[in-house]
DNA sequence: GTGGTCTAGACCACG
DNA sequence: GTGGTCTAGACCACA
């Protein structure tokens, strides 16, 4: 579990927890069923709050990612993460929207921007190398 | 200038003004040298407060997208819009990778992702049509 | 805004909070477009944490009973209440069970169990009687 | 004695046993003087911990279900399940208003709550069926 | 002033 | 030892 946390971002805490735990999915680092460390243990870990952390996986657990046993911990959701629906992709649209948006403002190209995104996709899929 | 902001969001509508604007210069709605509305105007037309705009506007200025005259008002920067450079590319890949991750981890595939993106970009760019 | 928090029960005060909200909503004390107090108003006037009313705040949110706006604070939701679909009418189903199996232990009727709902149904949507 | 236990579930696991052991005696899967599994029995058949077979054993025991014979074993209480009272009946209230509340919240009328009621309740009495 | 975030420390239920 | 809940107090972004 490589886990870096930027304490001086302005993107809050539990969002870094949640979204490098999801490159970690992504990436099959972490595959359905592998345990993650509990929240005191990861808290101490990463030297933040268990508060931090437990938000972090509450947001993941109703995201369906990950299951939380009150006694066995923490656990990627052994059922698969749920796929992408209408709901997932207005969000996701959403959130590409602006960026696209200022990607063109400053020249980008169609396809310039895809391919910087296939570059991106890659890096986070293919297992093994720097995130 | 068709803005809609939306008072429900979690986003911030200093944020949603930052990017409805960019969105207008990527489809050319908005060319250099364009002139846009007062911050009192804009503030009074928005139903928003003066603060809020200002603050888009200052954030606009800093990233070179507009020009604010005391007297003269607000432009489109007329030299154009700075282009890509390393500094932005950086911030892209920071804002897309936890877009990508949660997406393949939810099983979208590359091929999927950018396709996706092709047409958000095709939307965006295209004058005239919904946005 | 009738609430009443027992701080000795077994029942998690966010929880009571919830509820008590949504009996005001079922009962039309609370319609859409209503206005809640803010998270440190109503801790203080509870005399609980605002943690605690920020988290029922949260699940209600969640559920789309209430928009909570940065600024304007905490509004019931002015597009109505999500209507029953077949995961709600599962999980209802899951909370009714255990009630009805030991009520049929102790021996009461379908017929004494559903007019003891019906009774309860009345009581809580009529309006302004005790709840 | 088919149990499902839900080791996923929020509801602790007691709460599951005892649930569905009064599940199987409304059913008259188990009648009055019938015996049911040793506490170490029961246990490693479920593959849960001894504490926790006890703990809803004791509960049972404690509001009348069964009687605990240090040797003899644990049987369903052969003089029948204690009947509803006023103590019940305030107990079930309490439970059954926030689940009217946000059935009515969703619209669902008095009507629609005691047919669904019903439903249920046909299907946990009614001998033999799928619970 | 509002909600959002983070920290710290405490007690309890569960198994 | 685990997560669940609650409290208390702090700082920041937003408008």
């Amino acid at each position: 579990m490589l886990i870096n946390i930027d304490l001086q971002s302005n993107e809050p805490i539990y969002e870094q927890l949640k979204n490098q735990i999801m490159i970690q999915i992504a990436r099959k680092d972490l595959k359905p069923g592998d345990g993650l460390p509990s929240v005191r243990r990861f808290a101490a870990d990463l030297g933040i709050n268990l508060h931090t952390v437990n938000k972090a996986y509450q947001q993941l657990k109703q995201e369906g990612f990950i299951l939380i046993h009150r006694q066995k911990g923490v656990v990627v959701n052994p059922e698969g993460i749920p796929s992408v629906d209408g709901e997932y992709e207005e969000k996701l649209a959403q959130s590409l929207r602006p960026l696209i948006a200022e990607s063109a403002c400053r020249g980008m190209t169609e396809g310039e921007f895809t391919s910087f995104c296939r570059q991106l996709f890659k890096q986070l899929t293919d297992e093994g190398d720097e995130y």
